[in-house]
DNA sequence: CGCCATTGGATTGTATACATATATTGACCT
DNA sequence: AGGTCAATATATGTATACAATCCAATGGCG
């Protein structure tokens, strides 16, 4: 393995190996590098990405307790096939848990947190209207920050950011470039009554909100999937996991 | 399969390593063989479960995405410190989701699921009044299985059984050991109303026992909780995580 | 002619050796 | 004397070699 450095995705001189081989994989699996159901060859994989099996295997696993991949113990792993229905699946669960989340943290947040969460609403405001794919970039960075932050803030650490994790939202954080300069708006002014409500101290009123934030963005995300996938069918459509058609241009 | 687990080092029978690893760790942290707060060396883990470091790390990774220790990148992996507040997390993450989970089952259980949770809950009747540990034992099998197809009939299978898992309800399942003749009898009426409001096909009705049963469950839990720790305090009460007293009497 | 056992290839599972990063300790300088 | 820096030790991160297992193809046998 000579030219291990000089591979194909990536630069994986001086990062760690295993985040090399994370990022590398499921990008793959977005962008239809391996498509729904395919078997991942570990040593292909690894090959692929210049690392060892090593990574590679922990990367699996990895993206197997995240609902990406299915593993069958003596056999390997395959690529799962996300439906209409998986997709509905996760908004639902995003909807409750951090509509949750924001009650918890309209109880538990702390004045710097609150703080923060307004200039993080603010930062995004000042960025409108975004024009040019690094000014949505730095909206949907915002955005991130602004949704991890309101878990952080409702105190419930452990499970809460570890199935926020879990949904890792694949989905939702970066469908902001297939947003319309109105529906932006939109959302970071939803944003802005989140906080208020955090920092007013009523639970129901964030918890509400937050809710109806998610829900507002699972709306305008099924409206961009009405292209491709057929009722309950796998997203198998030759080459790419159809949640590239919405996701691919962030690589993530 | 008491014998060949018996010694330390000794062989680990034939079955997976792996596996092997993972129980082993997670039966270490339960009854307090790593108190909360340590520092988990791979190789002192490894020779101590008579494996190498690979399957030790992969079974660090998961009970990591489980919630039982938390990886510092190049660090190593730390015991998790369970506070009361922890516990009531879990809790209510669980009335949560499984009570979704209820309601999605009320709407798209089959009809052999129907039956099947139906010879469950009275499958666990017919045990009662329960005597022996096996009786337990039992009681609790039928318990396990009841939850975890109540999910499965929910037909959101990726996320919510992913979830689920992740709780893994490494507390709940289990602790039958503690309840009482009543308690127990109780327990299991729920899941009989339960199979009726999803047989009936009434989803508010299902996720509405099904959230007052984990949170009814829960308050027996803390209820036993009352003993050792204090407010917020982890439970680093020398030895053992405080879970083991409610849990260590099963093996797992 | 079809079904089952056997064998070969390929792939995952496990162990170990090596590389790299972090924590600690001790000496030297301020 | 205290702090800082460097060297060393220990533990994690990664690669590779080896073993167990599975899948498929082939040939024998009913």
């Amino acid at each position: 393995m000579a030219l291990s450095d000089a591979n194909s995705t990536g630069p994986a001189s001086k990062v760690r190996a295993t985040e090399t081989a994370y990022r590398g994989l499921r990008a793959l699996i977005v962008n239809g590098g391996f498509p729904a159901g395919a078997h991942l060859r570990e040593e292909r994989v690894a090959s692929r990405l210049g690392v060892s099996r090593t990574p590679v295997r922990e990367a699996i696993r990895r993206l197997a307790a995240e609902g990406w991949v299915r593993i069958v113990p003596n056999q390997g792993a395959y690529v799962y096939e996300w439906s209409k229905h998986d997709v509905e699946e996760v908004f639902a669960l995003r909807a409750m848990l951090e509509g949750h989340a924001a009650e918890c943290a309209a109880r538990n947040a702390t004045t710097p947190q609150i703080d923060e969460l307004f200039q993080l609403s603010q930062g995004a405001s000042a960025v409108l209207p975004a024009k040019s794919v690094e000014d949505i970039e730095r909206i949907a960075e915002f955005n991130d920050r602004f949704h991890k932050l309101v878990i952080e803030a409702s105190g419930q650490r452990r499970t809460a950011a570890a199935v926020f994790h879990l949904v890792e939202l694949p989905i939702t954080l970066r469908n902001f470039h297939q947003f319309t300069a109105a529906e932006m708006e939109r959302s970071i002014s939803q944003h802005h009554a989140i906080v208020d409500a955090i920092a007013a101290g009523d639970a129901q009123w964030a918890g509400a909100i937050m809710r109806a934030h998610v829900l507002g963005g699972k709306a305008l995300f099924m409206e961009r999937m009405e292209t491709a996938p057929t009722e309950d069918t796998p997203m198998k459509n030759g080459g790419a996991n159809v949640l590239n058609t919405i996701l691919a241009q962030s690589e993530m």
